[in-house]
Order: structure tokens, then sequence, then C-alpha cells
DNA sequence: GTCGGTAGTTGAACACGTTCAAGAAGGGGC
DNA sequence: GCCCCTTCTTGAACGTGTTCAACTACCGAC
């Protein structure tokens, strides 16, 4: 229904397209004014004047004004992976690397705290595209998946050879439960979920070495049939 | 700001103020409009018209259109409980009681799957009254924590010490994902969830039973001196 | 019975997200 | 130059949630 042009989020071409400048002027007008005012303060009507073009125009690149927050998602994915970089390069055991991504989403998130928030219960709506597991953010949301894995690949860590290949899945729906609580975290500076990150990696790091041992064999067979059961 | 009369959520008393009963009639006609037609194709002159009253009169009981579902989630937190009452008192192992009392919120819920889902966003949004782990919905939140102390006081497991007075909270968070893993499932019938239930308890129950073991003494410190930084 | 005040009720008006028919701008084919 | 088609742009109009000044119904006090 919701015609659109070709998704052109990946810099690079020199854009090509005739609308590609207004696109980018709507999207960074939109940003600018989201962090300025918050989300629901922010009129589609204030993001066309400011960026001096008609509501409908909006509307041209942008499907709703839940869509702009798509672009939010794509753009933070990015920065995410790319402050991981460092980490990756100078980390080699599990637990720093794991604790260093982790980290580094949340360094990233931070400047937009108090208009992310709000947000964000958008992406909880299970019907909405902007679920985190809907098939419309499949994209962004396997780059994140892939960003764990290279927490893995790169690690000196020895996995289960049954867990291995669900958990860098598993590691990116940890990285949802912690970007949950950052959302509820009314620490000043979100300290506390920093502190949750320092706490509970070095479990998640005693759990995955655990899941090898002879004797809880059994109970990680359990975990995984049951995992393997819920998935969609 | 939003002015209202004394909330009068609990049933008994006949009925005194005056405007109780167009109260109960705008609520009922609610949630009647919610179940047939879906939360956000329920538009607020509908309910109006469909209870014979001006749109202003249900703005006078009900501060917003959100505020009709925290009326939705007090009468599902009552039915919740009266529904596993008969679990309480037929199961006596910690296993059985918990599962059941699990089983019995999502019967509770089964059917208004098709609407819950859509407004349990609100539900996530932090600085919503209507957030679990809001003050505002502090009274349905410690009814349900109680609910699940009873899980515990009732059933014949032994539980580490400093573990227990944690727990029924814990329990309850649990419960909350559960219901978030309701809220994105798309399987016929929810079955799913069940599977969920069915395949977690067992690990929650062996893990409280763990919890006791002196070798895993220092990991269950660890676990609630960090739960213990991270409330609130 | 009348007065005064509270509780309850009304519907027009507002700002918002969104839609859409109409038009403008651009660019290739001849 | 002219035509045609796609791409882009416009702003009025619609339906929504919400507000609010005005009005009515009730009830106790005298």
């Amino acid at each position: 229904m919701t015609e659109q042009p070709a998704p052109t989020t990946t810099a690079g071409d020199p854009a090509t397209a005739r609308g590609e400048q207004t696109r980018q002027l709507i999207r960074d007008t939109a940003m600018r004014l989201f962090r300025e005012r918050g989300y629901a303060q922010t009129t589609m009507r204030a993001i066309a004047q400011e960026a001096g073009v008609a509501v409908g125009n909006a509307y041209y690149y942008f499907g709703s004004k839940d869509h702009l927050i798509q672009e939010f998602y794509a753009q933070s994915q990015v920065e995410h992976r790319a402050a991981a970089q460092p980490v990756l390069d100078r980390e080699a055991a599990f637990g720093p690397r794991f604790a260093g991504v982790l980290h580094a989403g949340i360094d990233v998130l931070t400047p937009s705290h108090g208009f992310a928030a709000t947000f964000f219960k958008t992406a909880a709506e299970p019907t909405s595209p902007l679920s985190p597991f809907s098939a419309e953010s499949s994209g962004p949301r396997q780059a994140a998946i892939d960003l764990f894995g290279e927490v893995l690949t790169g690690s000196t860590a020895t996995v289960d050879a049954e867990l291995r290949p669900q958990l860098p899945e598993l590691l990116w729906l940890a990285y949802m439960g912690v970007i949950l609580y950052w959302v509820h975290d009314r620490s000043p500076g979100q300290t506390k979920t920093r502190q949750l990150i320092d706490g509970a990696v070095p479990l998640v790091d005693r759990l995955v070495a655990l899941s090898r041992l002879r004797v809880l064999r059994p109970v990680t067979r359990q975990v995984l049939d049951l995992i393997r059961t819920l998935r969609h």
C-alpha cells in the first residue's frame, strides 16, 4: 500500500535519485526535532515546516511518523557496529568482548535516552513493523545478530557444539533485555544499566562454559530443545 | 490535573455515588467494543454513542482512552486470582503450583489475545502510568506479586533463605516474560506459550532447588547481589 | 419551597496523524 | 521544440483523541 522509493539506507551512492536530498533533509530534521523536543512533542507539521516542505511530502518518503523511528534504528545499528569495532579488535576473551559490545550499544543510545525511551513502546507492539521481531526489520536485526556472532567467532572461548549455532541470537536477545532495562532505567546516567551489564556478563560467561560439562548435558539439551521449539 | 472521583474499583459497595452506574456502563461498553473491534478500531465516539452518553462524559470518568486499559488490567488481575485458587488448593509441590498459576493467567487473557496484544505496547512505555512498573499500577502489581507469594507459602519446597524474600517478585517478573512472549505468539491458540510454561517451569524449579547447594552458594550470592542492586 | 453548591453531562472546538486529488518538475524520444 | 511519462510536491480535508466552557440534575440547609 505505502509506496516508497528503493531504500537507500546504506550510504555511498552519490544521491542519484532526484528526491534523495529531500529524503535526507526530512530525516535529519526529524531526528533533530526528536532529540530537541521528544517524539510525541514533535508534530509532522513541525518537521515539514522546519524542513521547508509540505506535510504530504514527508509522507511521500516515510509511510508514517513511526517509520521515521525505523530510520533511527538503522542509524543506531550502524553506529553500534562502528563503536564495537575497537572492542572486537582489542579483546580476545568472550566475557570482555560481550560486555564491550553491550556497553558500545548503550554508549550509542545514551544521548537519545530521553526520547528513545518514549518510542520504544512502538517497537513493543507485535503487529507493528517496527517490532525488532518483525519481518520488516529483519535487515537491522540480522545485522545485530551477526555482530554478536562476531563476538563469538573472534573469541578464544570454546562453546558446546549444539549451543554454538543458537548462541548469537541468544546473545542478541540478552541485548534486547538490556535495552528493555535501559529504557526503564531512571538512575542518573543510567548507571544501573552499566551495572547490569557488568554483573550479568560474568554469569552468562560462566553459564556458557558450564554448558559443556558432562553432568549438565541433560539440562543443556533441555534448554536447547525448548529454545528450538519456541523459535518462530 | 485529571480530576477523577474516588476509585471504586473494588466491588461491594452498592453504587452509592450518583455516577457509579454511568461509570460501569461506559467501562463495560468499552470492554465489549475492544473485544469486538480491537483497541485501535474502537473510537471514543463509538464508546460514547453505544453507551448513550456524550464523549466528554467518558472523559469525566476515565482520563484517557489508555486509562480504560488500566480497567482491563484490574479486571484481569481479579479473574487471574480467582482462576488460580483451584490450583493453589489442589497442588502442593512448587513446580505444579507455579505452572498452574501461569497457565491460569494465560487462560484468563486468552479470549482477549487479539486486542490485548495491540495495547500492551502502551504498557511498555516507561513514562506511561500504565507500565506494570509504574507507581500508578502498584496496586494491581502488588496483588500479582502476592499471588506468586502464595505459590511459595503453600508449597512444600524449601528455598534458600536469602533468595526467599526476593522470589515472589522474581516469579512475577518471569510471568511478565511469559506474557511478553504470549503477546508475540502467533501460533494457533498460543500453544507455544503453553510449551514455554511447561518447559521453563521445571528449569526454574531445578534452579531454585540448586540455589541451596553449598557449591553454588557464591553464584547464588552474586545473582542476589545483582538483583538487589538493580531493584529501584 | 427556595437557595446554593457539588456532581454529573453536554457537544462544539482544537491539534494531531494521515490521505489524496491535483498539479509541477524533470528528462528522455522524436 | 514538443510530447509523454515518471517522479516529486502541494495543501486542503478527514477522522481521531482530547479539552473545556456552559449547562443540568440532584441534595442538603434553612
